[in-house]
DNA sequence: GTGTCATCATGACAAGTGTCATACTTGCTG
DNA sequence: CAGCAAGTATGACACTTGTCATGATGACAC
């Protein structure tokens, strides 16, 4: 079974390649450490499955992800990652990956979740599962997540104006708009609640 | 040589311990998912070297190091984390750690790193010692670090006040002070470089 | 093709935020 | 003891942010 590996912490993709080396089954035919280069990766060595990180450089794992299913159809994706967000689950099955695992799990699950994927079964942590599907969806709207997370990021009205090629009073009423969908009482308050439910 | 894993991650616990395991001259003997465990299994089983993480549950990992500093000096700490912040690079070594190796750095360092603390090496990323080494100190009092960080949180002038039991005018004080002390334009800015830099 | 929705805009007002000058108290420290 | 830093407070001002009403446009779905 030939793996492409996704990591950007190089410590961790180094540790996990080994984990997965010494399963007699599966080969960590490449790894990346970011979405770029990860993605070339799977072009050119076309494996079964790939795992990736969702928060890297360049490509997050979810974009990576689109792209893999566009391309690549035949490699299936699973997702490992730190953060337990309803919203990162959503996303990721949408984005078109096969698994989500997340990195608290014992570190015997890996192969075994490797395996499972590479037969067309699909992995997803069971709490969370449970979580998310109990949980709303995202009402933010494309414009409103952009311009929600480059204030939160400390861009004043006027940058994000600047940025985005918008009049300030426009970026006023996202603003306005994502935080009374959030239920916050300043952007500040909003942007965090959001992205501790996987919005931004 | 022997080594006890501290790491609340499970997946990356599991992956670190077959990377240093596969060393002939390591053996580790024991692996913990919180400081309080890991402060336990040094007392049990005495190692020459312990590996921790920082940000773990219970028991943090500069904690932890000045707990086995105290308890059985001939324990040498190796902190390994994702954060590259001065701040915390001066706190752990001043909590008695002997070795602060980023998740960044390559798999191959991990070994290599903990040889060189058994023999009684320092082991310093370089990058970041120097950054350290210019870096100024944290030029936030305790209020308005306090402030600051409230505020980073969402809570408006007028909740830090009350939290705090202060005029808002007096807030808005200190906000401004550690706002132009850290070289922002806004509250957020001002939060978002604190924390990056370790301050917070 | 008629609604519905996302996007973008303006203007006006209210509320919140950031800055500055000024001043009193308290606890160190030389 | 005098001086200094930290903490606290007020008032005034300019600027930023949040809210609301209103309207234009284009895309998509039924």
């Amino acid at each position: 079974m030939r793996v492409v590996l996704a990591e950007d912490q190089g410590m961790v993709r180094g540790a996990l390649s080994v984990l997965l080396g010494i399963e007699p089954d599966i080969e960590v035919v490449a790894s990346a450490s970011d979405g770029e280069e990860a993605f070339r990766a799977v072009g050119k060595h076309r494996p079964d499955v790939l795992v990736t990180d969702i928060e890297m450089p360049r490509l997050t794992g979810l974009e990576l992800a689109v792209k893999v299913r566009e391309l690549y159809p035949e490699t299936r994706v699973l997702m490992l990652t730190t953060f337990a967000r309803p919203g990162y689950l959503r996303r990721a099955l949408e984005a078109g990956a096969h698994g989500y695992l997340l990195k608290d799990r014992p570190s015997t699950e890996l192969a075994d979740a490797v395996r499972r994927i590479s037969r067309g079964q699909r992995v997803v942590d069971s709490d969370l599962a449970a979580e998310a599907w109990g949980a709303e969806a995202d009402p933010l709207s494309d414009r409103e997540r952009e311009i929600l997370r480059r204030a939160g990021e400390g861009e004043s009205t006027a940058e994000v104006a600047r940025g985005l090629r918008l009049s300030e009073g426009t970026v006023r009423n996202y603003l306005s708009e994502a935080i009374s969908k959030m239920g916050a009482h300043n952007r500040i308050e909003a942007a965090r609640l959001a992205r501790t439910k996987g919005w931004l």
